[in-house]
DNA sequence: AGCAGCAGTTTAATGGTTTCCATAAATGTC
DNA sequence: GACATTTATGGAAACCATTAAACTGCTGCT
């Protein structure tokens, strides 16, 4: 491997002297630097980031911790904001936290041991209104912008989320505009920011339209498709009423429909299915799922600005987008009656 | 930022007393050892990962090189491998290579600046039997392991790969068996040795089988949904007489299909359609895809131990693991008439 | 003479670890 | 019991690759 002694060696000169000229610096001749850089390029001289960052103490390097990447969702972010760092000249390291707290605090522990120049972050959300690595992440003044909703947790942080709450509301509009009044949702884990939004959302726009919020369409379904088929399953033993069913994301509206298509219910003649994140399973799943779009690219992007504010030292304001509509078979009309009371009397 | 001197300093020992406590040293007693370690637990001490690494010269860094997140088979490789070097203690940097060669050579080389232990790479595939940065790589001997097929250029590299080959015959033979004797091939990039191996494996069942291999009936896609889209919509075109395609991964078989669903095609009544990689959009899909799974997760797993092979600076050999033909609902017995035909007579 | 500017060099620092050395206690030897 | 030898414990200096800051001659200008 060769080092900056060895071109310095080689050319007779000191090391600073080929690190100037290297670098552009000013106070090195024009001739010195072509040939530190000729002789650099001829030896095969790879500068050393990690001596760099030790002695410059900033190491071009983020930290990226998602929950993994089985939902396509994070796929296109980390997409995004990768592009965007490498343009910048930053290196992108990946944790997984996998949902679990614990997870998540080795891995940005092991980011900061790293001494990355920021952070960012889609938290494992939870029920506490502090969490000790937030805190110290506050305390250290490390550089963080939280993907998604802040929680009390993390309320401190900057952030960038869609705007979940009219999302949920669009979607639910939709639905009610095509006449549905018994609209089953679908939630995630109860625990997070996104599941409560895009419920208050639903809430909101059934209120508007007039229409009760029954506890009985409210179902705890989770996040995978696992999840939403298990919910479905529940729907039908109970015989629910639902004419529409807003899931909490295409994964678990996908695994919901996929049950309800095995028992020859049509979509969205018998029933209408609905997700949320425009994710590509929802463009080509068996019936093309009506969804809330997330601007996936657009988060990314605003997260990485977010960044480079806190790295200039500013305080970037929060940072909400807005989720389109996006129409596409699985949401039509109701039937006159709803279809899974009537599999559970077939079945009696 | 804490650092040892200051461990140092405040407990009235050397640095060398805390460095040595807090690793475990044998040369220091027990009862400094768990003093020093409250010290630093209590003083929020983080090792600088930075100094470590240059002194040591070993970062517990492994870089992954890949073309991007679009393709889903990545995103399961990439959580199998980053999920094994975490156990190891190791944190991984994420590259794209977005398919372009000067892309992954600035990709590589700012790892290489980083001093990763080691490099995951899964190459842009190039026509040439040489290039730059694979030299460089061997000539450093940096570990590196390919993540598919090697080709010319990198010939001289420990890989894990899928047997495309094997896996290509075995679904052509899935669908001589069902009685088609008129199979199209929507093939990749011609340069990628997986679209080579997969064709091979094609060409090999229609020669056993007795059938021709017939250039019509060849058409070079590439790997994405709009490329399998083209395709179809080139076969409509053209009227070809296939009662089956054979698409070179499960996105192109998608994008195909879709077009053909549109122009009320059914599958697999009309025709039957078939893809590669078993992602979770072919199990979804509008109509679920006979698929041939890759060991996403093997082949990941296979390549951390690859790596670690080389790390103790064995050489490990070539690894293929075999995929499995999954039969979904695509594929059917061939119609007595192909269906292309009919729909370009109908519009001329 | 005094000062600015050029083209470099020397020194020190970044944070941690390896290697070698120093001290004292424990053990061995006759 | 006196001395050598070993063992336990800890410290000093060098080192990893790079860079900021201060410094050294030297030339040219006023």
């Amino acid at each position: 491997m060769v080092r900056l002694k060895d071109i310095a060696a080689r050319a007779g000169v000191s090391i600073m002297t080929v690190s100037k000229a290297l670098r552009d610096e000013p106070d090195v001749s024009d001739a010195t630097k072509t040939r530190m850089k000729l002789l650099a390029r001829e030896m095969g001289y790879v500068p050393d980031s990690t001596a760099q960052g030790l002695r410059n103490r900033t190491t071009k390097l983020f930290g990226l911790v998602i929950p993994s990447l089985a939902n396509p969702i994070f796929a296109r972010l980390v997409l995004a904001i990768q592009e965007r760092a490498h343009e910048l000249g930053y290196d992108v390291l990946l944790g997984y936290t996998l949902h679990n707290p614990e997870r998540e605090e080795t891995c940005i522990r092991r980011f900061l041991s790293r001494r990355v120049d920021g952070l960012f972050l889609s938290p494992v959300y939870r029920l506490e209104t502090e969490a000790r690595v937030y805190q110290e992440l506050l305390a250290r003044k490390t550089p963080a912008v939280i993907l998604g909703h802040t929680a009390p947790f993390c309320s401190q942080f900057a952030n960038v989320a869609t705007d979940d709450l009219t999302a949920g509301h669009v979607l639910t509009q939709h639905l009610v505009q095509l006449g549905h009044k018994r609209i089953a949702f679908l939630g995630g884990p109860p625990a997070t920011p996104w599941t409560r939004e895009r419920f208050e959302g639903y809430r909101r726009a059934l209120r508007q339209a007039g229409l009760e919020v029954d506890e009985k369409l409210i179902f705890q379904a989770g996040r995978t498709a696992e999840d939403g088929a298990k919910a479905a399953v529940q729907m039908i033993n109970e015989g629910s009423d639902a004419t529409a069913i807003q899931a909490v994301n295409d994964l678990v509206a996908a695994g919901c429909a996929e049950v309800l298509l095995r028992q020859s219910v049509k979509i969205p003649e018998d029933i209408s299915v609905v997700g949320f994140g425009n994710s590509m399973l929802s463009e080509y799943f068996r019936v093309p799922l009506t969804t809330m779009n997330q601007p996936k690219h657009r988060l990314g992007a605003a997260a990485v600005d977010s960044m480079l504010q806190l790295l200039r030292g500013n305080r970037p304001e929060a940072k909400r987008l807005t989720a389109q509509l996006v129409i596409r078979a699985s949401s039509g009309t109701p039937p006159a009656t709803s279809v899974l009371e009537r599999l559970k009397t077939l079945r009696t």
